[in-house]
RNA sequence: CGCGAGGUGGAGCAGUCUGGUAGCUCGUCGGGCUCAUAACCCGAAGGUCGUAGGUUCAAAUCCUACCCUCGCAACCA
């Protein structure tokens, strides 16, 4: 059995803490991929999950007073909310503590230590007890630790070590043969001039807490959170309990991360992969950060508002839209409660809102909310036809490029298109004179027929937005047919009842 | 000399690899239209592309130095 299935990822999320902005920018990045490969009529398998193991976690739970596996379950619904209310169409939702995620990792780790890729060795670290961190010696302070000026502790533990500077010569290679496994350039260039810098062997376990994946053939140690995180893309998939499934998923074709966390898939990821045998992902993306007043978004600035608040202003559509279209997808950019706003009135309230607005309006005053049949069409419907079929050439190859900000762009020419086109043709004069009543049918049916193609191409994006207007339209849902199918005015609007209902998207006027 | 990214009209960005009219969105100004969500359409102004040198017939784009901003500095996702 062949690979046949689309197979994107997000991280898993850390449960220590709440969404925030940035987590649910990568994850409405990949849903409006998976949402598009579906469209054009791929196989999809869509990834999340969590994260629920390590420190931390054990810590947020006791300072609560709850164990780590309540906590985390009791944090999993403030994940899967947002989600929810952002349509997030994942097609499964791993988490970390689950059986059928501990086992397979358990027996591959395992396998590594049978093959001698991890051994047991002395760390030795700076440990200062305040931060309850590790400190290299070039970060201390006259031998202090730089954060709270006090001693810190020399702790030697016991820790599996996995044979990662072994690998350096393999990863090189791939990225020297595989240039699109790291994207964009600027991270690949990155990571290989980190491997050529020298790998140490990773330390891949911990005694000095329990929360964890327990090394099997020595349970009292547990397994570093990444080296059981990072399984989660392969024990989804079916890895170490359906081989037939995995065949068909595995690789991944996309890992979407952010940059935070590139070194874990672009270099321990391939490195454990390699040494169980198994396939490379085909690319590892790693998007930009957004960034508050020129700065990375963190605690004491915006990650002081969830998502939800965003949300309740312009909408679950409104905000995917602005994240996927603002900025450029690899680079870090910059949020601000007045550019949202701004462009959301632009483009969808002021654009495509008005647009439906206008042509249901005048459907329904001329032809009493019938789409009317068109006659001879002139140079200006076969413009607009061709701008619809550039639009949706333009989207293809921007997603698969990976550029969502373009891609939606590109939908956005059809947009501008279609109400230059009602300018040029003037609909409302034509009204007004019976003798044109068969050209201003062709245009009405043009004009609707264009917005059809655009309830379709928004759809991965906007996929609320979409249903409202094919509703208004009377059409039937966007469904799984291949894209270029539905681009084709196969499904007729001529005869259609359109309902004129509450804007798509109504302005927003709101202040933070 | 730790590593990396970035400094382009008022704001946010593209363009830099493969030198050759500096492009996009918002904002501003002027005009058109009145079907529509004070929306739509057309046009215009506005930039010595961080600074200083260099290479070249030609540099935002290549080279050198410097200034400024931001991120990361490896067992803590």
């Amino acid at each position: 059995m062949a690979k046949d299935t689309f197979y994107i990822t997000t991280p898993i999320y850390y449960v220590n803490d709440v969404p925030h902005v940035g987590h649910a920018y990568t994850t409405v990045a990949a849903d409006f991929i998976a949402r598009y490969h579906r469209l054009a009529g791929e196989k999809v398998f869509f990834l999340t999950g969590t994260d629920e193991h390590g420190q931390k976690i054990a810590q947020a739970a006791e300072e609560r007073g709850l164990d780590p596996q309540t906590w985390s379950d009791q944090m999993i619904p403030r994940w899967v909310d947002v989600w929810d209310r952002l349509e997030i169409s994942y097609d499964d939702f791993i988490r970390t503590t689950e059986e059928r995620h501990i086992k397979p990792v358990q027996a591959l780790v395992q396998e590594l230590y049978d093959r001698g890729d991890i051994y047991l060795d002395t760390y030795e670290g700076h440990y200062c007890v305040a931060c309850e961190a590790f400190y290299q010696p070039s970060e201390l302070i006259d031998g202090l630790c730089p954060i709270h000026e006090r001693p810190v502790q020399v702790v030697k533990e016991e820790n599996y070590f996995f044979r990662l500077s072994s690998y350096a010569e393999r990863l090189l290679d791939l990225y020297e043969s595989r240039p699109s496994f790291v994207r964009p350039e600027v991270r690949r260039n990155e990571v290989m001039s980190f491997v050529k810098g020298g790998l140490q062997d990773l330390s891949i376990s911990r005694t000095s807490f329990t929360w964890g994946v327990p090394i099997p053939w020595d349970p009292k140690h547990v397994m570093y959170v990444w080296i059981d995180a990072l399984q989660n893309y392969i024990t989804a998939a079916g890895q170490g309990s359906d081989p037939g499934r995995f065949e068909r998923i595995w690789p991944a074709d996309i890992h979407l991360i952010g940059k935070d966390i590139l070194r874990q898939h672009a270099v321990i990821w391939p490195a454990l992969l390699m040494a169980a045998g198994l396939e490379i992902p085909k690319t590892v993306f790693a998007h930009g950060y957004l960034t508050v007043g020129g700065k990375k978004m963190s605690k004491t600035n915006l990650t002081g508002i969830s998502p939800h608040q965003l949300i309740d202003t312009i909408g679950p559509d409104g905000y995917r839209y602005h994240f996927l279209r603002e900025g450029s997808f690899g680079q870090d950019g910059s949020f601000s409660w007045e550019a949202m706003v701004a462009r959301y009135n632009a483009d969808l309230a002021n654009d495509l809102g008005n647009l439906v607005s206008r042509t249901l309006a005048m459907t329904a005053n001329y032809f009493d909310a019938v789409v009317p049949a068109p006659e001879a069409l002139e140079d200006e419907e076969t413009n607009l036809q061709s701008a619809a079929a550039k639009a949706a050439r333009d989207m293809d190859q921007r997603v698969r490029d990976l550029d969502p900000g373009e891609a939606l762009a590109a939908v956005f020419e059809l947009v501008k298109a279609t109400n230059h086109y009602i300018d040029a043709c003037t609909p409302w004069k034509l009204a007004k004179d019976p003798d044109q009543r068969g050209r201003l049918a062709t245009v009405l049916h043009s004009a609707c027929e264009a917005i059809r193609q655009i309830s379709i191409l928004i759809s991965p994006a906007m996929p609320a937005a979409s249903r409202r207007i094919r509703d208004q339209l009377g059409l039937d849902q966007v469904d799984t047919r291949a894209l270029a199918e539905s681009l084709i005015p196969g499904e007729s609007l001529v005869g259609t009842k359109i309902t004129k209902g509450a804007s798509i998207f109504p302005r927003v006027e709101a202040e933070p």
